[in-house]
DNA sequence: CTTTTATTTATTCTTATGTCAACACTCTTG
DNA sequence: CAAGAGTGTTGACATAAGAATAAATAAAAG
């Protein structure tokens, strides 16, 4: 008779140093002893269980997190959220420096608390939007679909827009849905081709169709996203703005009030339309510092975002410029 | 002109402590800054900080969790999950006293995971189940169903079937359905009634129409918890034992196989049958300790469990003793 | 404007955690 | 079976964090 089955005694056992692993984060995160009582405990040395916590922490063991609330139920958010009609609103505190980094942070943590299982989130694109895909942890949430909003394009700071959806696809276990065709084409007429390919057909069906979005809101500066992917050039974006192009959505220019301005370059482009990035379930806004209040406040008047993650100087400024206008 | 309008400047910038404690809560738990650091980028001394750490702890806006993974990836919990047929294993590392807390406190952090949108959870009852419901952490789960799967008990130990839903159930966020009737009565006709009155018929439809349980099996020994509630005497259920009885699910007994074991008892009992038992999506067993080991064996034989929660030193048991029966 | 109260700070001390070089053990390999 | 590489473990030291105190400051109340 072949013994080819495990047996339980030898075979199988946890090997020592895996179990004390384990053992001691358990000890440590969970039940509040401190090293020297582990080290009793397991009867190893202080600085084994030293070696062990940090080898925990190395693997990623341990996970720490800030409760959600914390950043959408002080009295300033809940002020935002009123003022604009926004449905939450997540603030963090801002930092010298690294203020983007933190409203990332928060809004990639906050992310999986707004989806729920069956969801199509549109992902769009922009430094932002990296920032929070890349900030985004591990939680798999069933049955989630992920899309691409914009087509993609050589990213001039190693950034792509497929590269956002892949990676929040990846860390949520989601379903990914990419847009294979370029952003932008040289030719209108190769645009519509596209449009009737079948599996481009598909794709933007998917794009139509997700019921949650998370965006960011350009700006029409010098630094303007739309700029640095030469969407447009200076001069253009600068004839824009006189006529009022307050900021920018996957692409497209609005007004202060969030209407829609239609350019030339958008027939060469594909991508999510604006009226699709409006009723959605759930919209939200990501974005932060002194020149983006007016896109930002500009997309929450257009009706784009439900939701919200900025920092609080941002915050306190679109409330003030919300207060001077009115 | 009334100035019923809060002004952005003064009236809701956040209190300077609470930012505080917001902002050092950041750098010390998601920057890694140390509290010399801290105290000189807020500009405020150390002791400050670990007052404002020291606060942010206590008000719970640090959450550390270990990741579930860790638990069911290791060989030992394959091997389980392999040997028995089960979807997937879960293994504390067992510790003198406290093995049964750890399995709960696993078990409870696991269960979100294993639980979606639209899901009704079944909840048996039992100590076990209690100390689970007991150790469970806020995680809101949308649209999730609780049912009490056994009629309420007055329990001996201070803990009711009643609870280890509604507990649940509270930190599920989930609605909670109840079972409004005792476990046990004195007459089974009064039991045949109860069956028949609107009320519990649909109460009763939930139970069995749960798609999703977490149970634990119980032991036919002296301090079995059949006896402790009284559900049966000390001599009936040892002519029970003699005639193969290895378990207990939700009141009702079970042989080695898992098969049912009648007992006049259950026609007086109200709660779910062992039938409806069997063939859930998700069915959760937990439980350790060397006197379950042949009651969770003869459960997950029955096919009434999908899912394990145990200790190692109760896996490698559960593990040997399969193998000399084999 | 003074008194009272609550925070914050500076200081010191204790405890807990992290670092590192030396040691012990296992497993090869000559 | 001894030498040696590699790894895991440890004790001694260094740093960081926590606790406690009184003094200093700020805020609130009278």
């Amino acid at each position: 008779m072949p013994d080819n089955k495990p047996r339980a005694n030898d075979d199988i056992r946890l090997d020592r140093q895996e179990r004390a692993i384990l053992d001691a984060t358990w000890c440590y995160y969970h039940e509040g002893l401190n090293q020297n009582e582990i080290a009793n405990k397991l009867d190893i040395s202080r600085a084994s269980v030293v070696n062990y916590l940090s080898e925990a922490r190395k693997r990623g063991y341990i996970r720490i997190s800030l409760d959600p609330n914390i950043f959408t139920e002080h009295e300033l958010a809940r002020t935002v959220a009123n003022t604009f009609g926004l449905k939450e609103v997540s603030i963090a505190p801002s930092s010298n420096g690294s203020t983007a980094a933190r409203v990332a942070k928060m809004a990639a943590d906050w992310l999986p608390h707004l989806l729920t299982k069956g969801d199509r989130l549109g992902v769009a694109w922009g430094e932002t939007i990296f920032q929070v895909s890349e900030s985004a942890s591990r939680q798999t949430i069933e049955d989630l679909e992920i899309v691409q909003l914009v087509g993609s394009r050589p990213a001039s700071k190693g950034f792509a827009a497929e590269i956002c959806s892949a990676m929040l696809a990846r860390q949520f276990g989601a379903h990914c849905v990419n847009l294979h065709v370029p952003l932008l084409l040289s030719d209108k007429n190769l645009v519509q081709q596209l449009l009737t390919e079948p599996v481009i057909v598909e794709q933007m069906a998917a794009v139509t169709n997700c019921n949650k979005t998370i965006f960011a809101c350009g700006t029409c500066n010098e630094d303007s996203h739309i700029l640095k992917t030469g969407l447009m050039d200076f001069a253009l974006l600068e004839e824009y703005k006189k006529r009022g192009a307050t900021g920018v959505i996957c692409g497209r220019l609005i007004d202060a009030h969030g209407n829609h301005m239609p350019t030339d370059v958008e027939e060469r482009m594909i991508g999510v339309t604006l009226d699709k990035m409006k009723n959605k379930e759930m919209s939200l806004l990501v974005g932060s510092g002194q020149k983006r209040v007016e896109p930002m406040l500009a997309a929450i008047r257009g009706g784009y975002a439900t939701h919200l993650a900025t920092c609080d100087e941002t915050a306190m400024l679109l409330l003030k410029k919300a207060d001077e206008e009115a």
